[in-house]
DNA sequence: CGCCCCTTTGAGAGCGCTCTCAGGTTGTGT
DNA sequence: ACACAACCTGAGAGCGCTCTCAAAGGGGCG
């Protein structure tokens, strides 16, 4: 902090007004004739004048800043450019609403506790929250607080569907998977496996919900006549949402959880299932890439004998050998979604919001 | 922000005692008889009293938040998981002080005016800052501001190893470079060429400063007889400090950008300056992933005909095929010592600190 | 027994800003 | 010329908290 900062009191004693027309000033100048308007902004700049965000927040009640939680206690975070991503896209649109932007990690369970104090302690006025598990304490914590939220990805938890004034911003996940698979269909592969991410989070339900139903709709078998794959839970009981993996082809499913190495691992457990299957499709090209090297590692060529197709079209999947065909979302576009959303939420606007649902495309690179 | 929150004036008469002897007793409780100090607890666990911080920020000047700026204007931080497992480690030791994490992203440099009002505006006690390039004038500013900061990676700008009480953390690049080179000269290894960062960050010339060093004592050639690496500059003048190139083998140099696609770029232009060259030593394992690129675009194989290195130890090292032999640097951990650092900065002690300077290791996979 | 000192508590003055409300000035209509 | 409205401006009351300072209470000691 620097020296004696000037105050409003300074800077008005300056310009030779009261305090309260340089507050008016400096928070848009409206209602003040335009010589007083002039003369205040020279004191302003004069002393260098820069309103004290404390102060400001006691009488008014808006702190200006939002917070960002984080929450994977699992640490893919760090090596997936996804968060990196939206993350870029939350600053950008904040910065242009002068908003401050307050990161919460949530490293460990035992975090939970202060960061739901910190929610309801008043240090924000909203929140953005993504890639919820179904059972986050979260969405609770913040809902006790009053605090207004945005999430990235539709939430999942028992009830959420039903929610009024539910926001968030989701790419319709059930729609890119679809394309997936029906352009590996399109190329004449016939026993498509999937790699799924984990089962409680909506996106990953709702990309084998499409898995699923491409593989109805266009007659190929995944793993036809078995009844599902083994390490597939069916999204369990609670989400009767759009994204419901529902009817469709039972297919042939192994879960990830949208690290290399759970692709890998998946990857494994399919082709020892299936030794004959000609395509996956992962969740994500992180899980993609690890399925590539657990090909590789398998004598398999890509795309010649399986090909491979992932979902994000970040950076990595250009990065594979060969580079990933993939589903691409614009995750920065997402970022800016959500926190304009809140920010116009916060804005106390009357106009009600509905949520956002972006439409993924096909990225057709070398590998399927 | 929920309902009506109850201020220390409701504690007070709940408790029947002052305002002054409940703030005594919510901030230590010190010189508070311990029966008062228990029925205050049980007024403010009742009320479910949380302080306003605004009105702490507003009479102690403490705001309780620390900046972490991230100036890449270019988009690498994106791509690169570096920041994210720094931040990791950031964000562990401030909550455990319970300070928050403000993260201002520099998109471009249009937004430099932005982030120097905010670091002058007393929102935050203190800042972080890393990988800043040479002409970066977010120093300046948060010195014009009187703000404390702690820089990740040793500052480069000119002047910087004199100015007194100048705290950061780094790992000793210099030293990890030899210890790769040296790894590869004992492989027999003679050619070996060296993809550099971007000469205005000291890492980078760090990193060059080692390789040729290694490559002096070793008795190898890089690119023997010719004079320097047509795209290496050598780190500018202004830059006497422990980390000069200075002397040493001149070496076989491309200066990359920390990036895969300026890894391949640079790879290529190695290769047409030395076609035989059998090793490359890449100053970022990004960088060295696109180097295994273009070195199977030109039929090399890794690391039979050449011997790949990498830098940082990060998730992508072990996901390229073949897994990257690369120098290993504690970067979450690096994050924790930045943090505390600045928090010991700020708690004011006496105690004079010293800059940190952490030690590399060589981690051996397949790659060289 | 009186004095002094130490511990514990409360009163009250701000921290810098916003916002309501009243007072002053200027302009318009009749 | 007067009433009235519209527009500007300033005074002042807080927002919730910390912290200084003085008062009150309790012992120990001469």
């Amino acid at each position: 902090m620097s020296g004696n900062r000037p105050t409003l009191e300074a800077v008005a004693a300056r310009a030779g007004v009261s305090r309260a027309t340089v507050s008016r000033v400096v928070n848009g100048g409206a209602g003040v004739r335009e010589t007083l308007r002039e003369r205040v902004h020279r004191a302003v700049a004069e002393l260098g004048y820069v309103p004290n965000q404390a102060a400001r927040t006691l009488v008014t009640r808006r702190t200006g800043a939002v917070a960002v939680v984080i929450a994977e206690p699992e640490s893919r975070v760090f090596s997936d450019p996804f968060f990196a991503r939206q993350l870029r896209g939350i600053s950008g649109a904040l910065a242009a609403a002068d908003t401050q932007l307050v990161l919460l990690y949530v490293a460990d369970r035992e975090d939970y506790p202060r960061i739901g104090r910190f929610l309801a302690g008043g240090h924000v006025d909203g929140a953005l929250m993504f890639s919820l598990h179904r059972d986050d304490p979260l969405p609770g914590m913040a809902a006790e607080a009053g605090l207004p939220v945005v999430y990235g990805g539709r939430p999942g938890w028992p009830g959420a569907a039903a929610e009024p004034g539910l926001l968030y911003v989701d790419t319709d996940n059930r729609a890119g998977a679809e394309l997936a698979v029906r352009h590996l269909l399109g190329r004449g592969r016939r026993r498509i496996g999937h790699i799924a991410g984990p089962l409680d989070q909506t996106s990953a339900v709702d990309r084998l919900a499409g898995y699923r139903a491409a593989l109805a709709a266009g007659g190929a078998a995944g793993e036809a006549g078995e009844a599902g794959g083994g390490g597939a839970s069916y999204g369990g009981p609670g989400d009767p949402a759009p994204g419901h993996p529902g009817p469709g082809h039972p297919g042939l499913v192994a879960e990830g959880d949208f690290t290399p190495a759970g692709g890998e691992r998946a990857m494994a457990e399919l082709l020892a299932r299936a030794p004959a299957l000609d395509a996956v499709f992962a969740a994500s090209d992180l899980m993609a890439t690890g399925a590539l090297r657990t090909l590789r590692a398998h004598g398999r060529r890509v795309p010649d004998d399986v090909a491979v197709v992932g979902y994000d079209d970040l950076e990595p999947a250009t990065w594979t050998e060969p580079p990933l065909t993939t589903v691409h979302q614009d995750v920065e576009g997402m970022g800016t979604s959500m926190a304009r959303m809140l920010l116009r939420r916060l804005g106390g606007g009357p106009e009600r919001q509905d949520p956002v649902v972006t439409t993924p495309r096909l990225v057709v690179r070398e590998s399927g």
